[in-house]
DNA sequence: AGCTTTCGCTACGACTCGTAGCGTATATCG
DNA sequence: CGATATACGCTACGAGTCGTAGCGAAAGCT
């Protein structure tokens, strides 16, 4: 393993210095600033070391690379979604969505996002840590949503474990891919009437409108 | 305008000597074969001229860049999409969408469409030119459907054009941003079973299951 | 013919990459 | 305290890519 853990505390026998926090954090900040202004093909590690003031093999004793590098800056903002208890299945759903449009309305993540995507296409290690540090941890959204739903009795329980968890990925597909398409491929807007129509379509079906 | 239009016949006025088709197909087909070996980051414009057997010079006068060539070189492969007459709304998704996934199983398309879309976030140029090229041509399967549908009773007719218009979108953006989340971000299989979950949930809805 | 544009080829400066080597700084261990 | 171990900043480097310029030859048109 090239490179290990980085936010998890391993204070543990070692034994020499230890790597500066406060570069971790300046690297991973000036990198998000970097994507801001230039985006993902223009950026290059040694600009962005300029900008964190550190020297740039330092970037590249802890980051394999580009790669690497900006997947966990960018990892972070996902974990500001939460699902709010609007009284409604409909109303939580309609409002992730918005709040997931607006990261993706964000330059940091519209050029980055696709771009480590296509990259994880040929690297396996890089598509494993994009399922674990920004993919499986958002599941947690649609999981509360049904149980919360289901509590409510909007939504029937389903007693087959597996079935379950098939259904939870199979809504995460279809929510996450909706918006990322309409958003990035398609390049219209997601407002509050295209989430709305969205919701509807997903709770009622193509036939039951 | 940098680079014109390359598929349509533009043998007017012009009076030198013409380009070179051959050229343009051994292009675009080198494009590819880079793609699969190589992937995105590693394909170099040097890398097709010579695969190609054609100047480095000579991609330069045709194609701005990499964004452009790649997008022209992977947009044919659409094309080959087809929607089935299977006798019910359901089997015809259901069938696109495994063409669909295949598709997306290719290494070509794989490394290259969510490269390219990256890439156009930060590039309004290119951003018409997938839509123009992929996306738009696209969205005549889902108007297909719809016709068949209707006429066979599965679903209702909608009056409002624009109304209907903002429908085929939503439903266009669903189903390709499903399949795309499913393969690409998820990485896990398309296959029959996904498949027909899939167009389950999309024809009845979460409640109507 | 003459004109116009494309072609292949070579060469170029500018830039980025990822690594190596060095001396210095900062921690833990005996 | 000294010894050890690791991280740091800095400089320098070969390798590779980019996109362009300049040239003579080829291939169309009128």
């Amino acid at each position: 393993m090239v490179t290990a853990m980085h936010s998890s505390t391993e204070r543990s026998g070692r034994t020499g210095r230890p790597r500066s926090v406060e570069a971790d954090a300046a690297i991973l900040g000036a990198t998000r600033d970097a994507l801001v202004e230039l985006g993902w093909s223009k950026l290059t590690l040694g600009d962005v070391a300029t900008r964190a003031g550190v020297a740039k093999t330092t970037l590249y004793r802890r980051w394999a690379g580009k790669n690497e590098l900006v997947v966990d800056a960018v990892a972070v903002l996902f974990d500001e979604l939460e699902l709010p208890d609007l009284g409604s299945l409909a109303a939580d759903v309609e409002d992730v969505v918005l709040q997931f449009a607006r990261l993706l309305e964000r330059p940091e993540t519209r050029t980055a996002l696709m771009a480590v995507v296509s990259e994880s296409t040929r690297d396996d290690a890089l598509r494993a840590r994009i399922r674990s540090s920004i993919v499986e941890r958002q599941k947690r959204l649609v999981l509360e949503g049904r149980q919360r739903a289901q509590e409510r009795g909007e939504l029937p329980v389903q007693s087959d474990d597996e079935a379950a968890a098939r259904t939870a990925d199979l809504i995460f597909d279809v929510v996450a891919g909706a918006v990322v398409h309409r958003s990035l491929v398609s390049a219209e807007p997601v407002d509050r009437a295209w989430a709305a129509s969205f919701v509807r379509l997903l709770l009622n079906g193509l036939t039951h409108v």
